[in-house]
DNA sequence: GCGCAACTTGCAAGTCTTTTGCAAATGCAA
DNA sequence: TTGCATTTGCAAAAGACTTGCAAGTTGCGC
């Protein structure tokens, strides 16, 4: 069951302690991280900034994780979960960031009319909500 | 009728060529532009980059504008319409970018849950599709 | 285990996007 | 028109990635 491990084998790329933790890190994490966010997350000794672009390059490009475009500086890489994905919540006053399962996501209808009206086959899409979160909410603060 | 300028200048604000020009620029263009793509469509003399840079911050904290995370190297902004918002589907093959209007969105059962699960207070939302466009699925091609 | 070829990594340099300080230019209300 | 706050250009800097290359590892057959 070492799954992933296997799919890089298989394909011809090397297992490195670098790609199993990204995947074990970006596995254990609640939120989306970004390159810099999962390099602070390795045991000395750290890999190399380049060793992390390059993998989550990789990774990516075998599907075993994906990238998050929120409206940060940085872009943000989750584990992919077969059969499922996540929509996440952003605070637009603390930058805060709650990802949650996305079950019963039924955006067929939509999926259905960009393809017939402008030939597209999608694949996959990308959800994200912005607003306050509770404690922001709660004191009414800066904006 | 100048809407947007008299925003600008009940806030306080200078309503400065750049600062209309992006704005038309921005409400003609049929897809969301990024900060350079926005400098390129002024005639000379061009602002400075950090001009468009500012202006777009500016004009974003004040709603006339807002910016859209595509997963690209950099961001991309777009008009804001009133009581209207659009969705895009961007091609993985060759990048091309349709946005269409969000008619008849309803993501408010969404929307629900995260106010009743997670306490946060949604404004919006962005909603970005991914696939292959007509031209990609014709040839097969370049992945 | 050993050895080799292929693949990976660290490091340093480079690119591209976005931000910032500051003085000169401009917008605007009086 | 004047005066002052705001805005702009310019140059420098910060950040986020990317790339070339030599040294270090990994996968595999022996
Ligand atoms: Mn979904
Ligand atoms: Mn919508
Ligand atoms: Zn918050
Ligand atoms: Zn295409």
């Amino acid at each position: 069951m070492a799954g992933q491990s296997d799919i890089l084998r298989r394909l011809g790329r090397a297992v490195t302690r670098g790609r199993e933790e990204i995947l074990r890190i970006l596995a254990e994490s609640p939120l989306p991280l970004t390159p810099r966010g999962i390099r602070d997350k390795f045991t000395d000794p750290k890999p190399d900034a380049a060793t992390v672009y390059r993998n989550l390059a990789l990774l990516s490009s075998l599907g075993l994780v994906r990238s998050v475009a929120l409206h940060e500086r940085s872009r943000r890489y989750e584990a992919t979960e077969v059969g499922a994905h996540r929509h996440r919540v952003v605070c637009r006053s603390c930058g805060r960031i709650e990802a949650f399962p996305a079950r019963e996501c039924d955006l067929s209808r939509i999926e259905n009319d960009i393809r017939s009206r402008l030939g597209f086959r999608v694949t996959d899409h990308s959800l994200e909500f912005f607003g306050k979160c509770p404690g922001c909410l709660g004191k009414g603060n800066r904006p």
